[in-house]
DNA sequence: GATTGCTGAAGATACGTTTCTCTGTGTGCC
DNA sequence: GGCACACAGAGAAACGTATCTTCAGCAATC
């Protein structure tokens, strides 16, 4: 055994055949050290160029590849988001949020590569063994309930949290949501002006911020305007209840003639339920839900949906995530791009920062009434899309 | 200082204010050595269960979570596995495979949660920096391309590759793969038996497995059942060339009276087009496509479509890539639990071990006729309705 | 001629675990 | 009384990197 080969301080087995080639293999077979060879492929330290070139034609030629683990745990940073969803079953994520979580996590996925993190997916159960086992340099959380205590964890070990819906009594370092209100708002008045008089909702029993703020701004609309709320709440996370509430809603003495579903499937059931009881849509009622399933684009009539824009939230979300991870301060302002450490942030400086971001309504015909109707539109011609 | 604050043999600064509670923090505190609490917390090593549920409850009291990074770098496990899937643009997935990929994705993180692992998402990129910077026990591909640089790579530094479709020239671990062949003559079968006499196949132009398989297990239908081959082959990542596509195929002298789409919009974009065609499904065209949307339930009429049961897929290969990972061979055969190191199995012992899973045919009105044919309604002329 | 400053790079330490090896004890057995 | 043996636990060596500190050499300055 040669000096060289010893002075790595490495134990000298000799069973190393198999084994990927290490930091140490490449300072060897580059005749440096570990320390300039660490510099030359971060493009750290004062290297001429020329050592640091050849450095990397060593390391490429031996195939190195720098161990993950070993770099996180010197450096603290893992380049990994975890991305959680409140669950009520076993599934990850509910299926009444599926089109809305699989959006927003396609686009969280891609912001988060672009800027050169990777995404986990990870139940939202307060199981330790499976969160324990990963680091996370952050976490993007959507919907946290009241009072999470994985995220209530999560920010007091400093692991920055950033919501996708304004979180309740959760601390976290930023979030994120719709303008709910105005939503609701706007549908409303859509529906007003396409001539209802007595407008239901269809909403859910949870106490989730989304239903809370879009059935409060509903019963605020009620009051202003002088109409009498009628609305039927269910288990939102339960499709069979909601099928059941929608058609409660249309078997009311007060039957409504136009209603807002709050949750994704709520425009099939109501649409099953009026033809059910015979109503016509729009003629006799004005459908809108909210959802981000193009299925409402072909149903028989087609479903005005509220689009939440999910692709929109998610990159924001990983964006805020990933400025709180690197530390820079996102607001733009004249200190813009000053660093500081986001764990060192005194807590209590006020209610953390919200980003409201806008909504989108797709109007289709099912909330449209052919008002006066004098005409009806001829049969289109062929080749026409 | 004390001898027993030094003995750990850490650097005895003062700063330690804020640092999270380490293993060596759990032994002081509890009166035990580091390896002590690594297996009271472990359930490993020999220890009365008084000492362990001290340490445990001292750990607790504590708020002591093991670093990740450092049992990762340990172990050599980090409890992470990959999902990759062909990028065509710049989204992490195609959005003709988008709901296909997404219950996929959402079955296999269900699977590898309940077996105590979390799944990355990754762009099949051949970008190192980001690939290279996560520890990943295994991966899943879905569709890779043949000779895939990233494939090999990876299966040559020993981690474990499971694919979704099987792989071409690409050395994976298994794979596992509808059996597109048996799905394409049933549905041949099915169109003929509800009174189809041509026809015909929308298919894609790229040499991927599925596409291959499926369009060759037309032909050789065709062959055996003396029909001339009617087929239109389109990129399968570009939706502008499927509507033409779907549109030439109608176009054609020698029309089909069915058709077969092999991705998802087909089924939209046939039904756009035989309307363009005063062509009336069933009656004059006979429709079944491949597609895991369920818009095909509410279009009009419903669309017969064949799902490749994305979950069921999506679970077998996480569970697979685990056996693998864990070294538990899977066959269930007489030495089934049996251990062996995965990274050792002799390269060139044959071809990886595939599994075929089965396809669904979910009839709808689309590929029913009514009645048994009296009449041929004689090809009409683009353009006349 | 001594001090300073810069360059290029090596040495050593720490990150926080897991695990292999080893050491004292009491205890049963011949 | 001596031996083996199971028990409880301690020590220390990795795992592979990043980085802080040091150091030799050399040129320029005072």
């Amino acid at each position: 055994m040669t000096a060289a080969a010893n002075q790595s301080g490495r134990r000298p087995t000799a069973s190393r055949r198999l084994e990927r080639a290490g930091i140490r293999d490449v300072a060897a077979a580059a005749g440096v050290s570990i320390t300039t060879v660490s510099d030359a492929l971060n493009g750290k330290g004062r290297l001429p160029d020329e050592t640091r070139s050849r450095v990397r034609e060593v390391a490429e030629r031996l195939g190195y590849r720098p161990s993950a683990a070993a770099r996180t745990l010197r450096t603290g940073r893992s380049g990994l988001i975890g991305l959680t969803v409140t669950t009520y079953g076993e599934e990850p994520f509910t299926f009444t949020e599926f089109a809305y979580f699989a959006e927003m996590a396609r686009a969280a996925t891609s912001a988060a590569l672009s800027r050169g993190y990777a995404l986990v997916v990870l139940p939202a159960s307060s199981r330790h063994d499976v969160w324990s086992n990963i680091a996370l340099d952050g976490t993007v959380v959507i919907d946290p309930p009241d009072q999470d205590p994985l995220v209530s964890e999560l920010y007091r070990s400093g692991v920055p949290v950033v919501s996708d819906g304004k979180p309740g009594n959760c601390p976290v370092t930023a979030w994120v949501d719709n303008d709910h209100e105005a939503a609701v708002l706007g549908i409303l008045d859509h529906l007003s002006e396409a001539g209802a008089r007595r407008i239901g909702l269809l909403t859910g029993t949870s106490t989730d911020t989304y239903t809370r703020l879009s059935t409060d701004a509903y019963l605020g609309w009620c009051h202003r305007v002088g109409q009498e709320p009628v609305y039927e709440a269910y288990p939102a996370h339960d499709p069979a209840a909601g099928a059941l509430a929608a058609d409660r809603l249309l078997a009311r003495p007060d039957r409504p003639d136009a209603v807002y579903g709050l949750f994704d499937p709520n425009g099939t059931d109501l649409l099953a339920a009026a033809r059910r009881y015979g109503l016509r849509v729009p003629d006799d009622l004005l459908l809108v839900c909210c959802s981000e399933s193009d299925v409402y684009a072909g149903t028989e009539p087609p479903i005005t949906t509220l689009s939440l824009k999910p692709r929109r939230i998610g990159t924001t979300v990983v964006n805020l995530l990933i400025d709180a991870i690197e530390g820079v301060e996102p607001g733009g302002g004249p200190d813009s791009g000053r660093l500081f450490p986001p764990r060192f942030r005194t807590a209590g400086t006020g209610p953390p920062p919200g980003t409201l971001m806008p909504t989108e309504l797709i109007v289709r015909s099912s909330s449209e009434r052919r008002s006066p109707r004098t005409t009806v539109s001829p049969p289109r011609p062929p080749g026409e899309v």
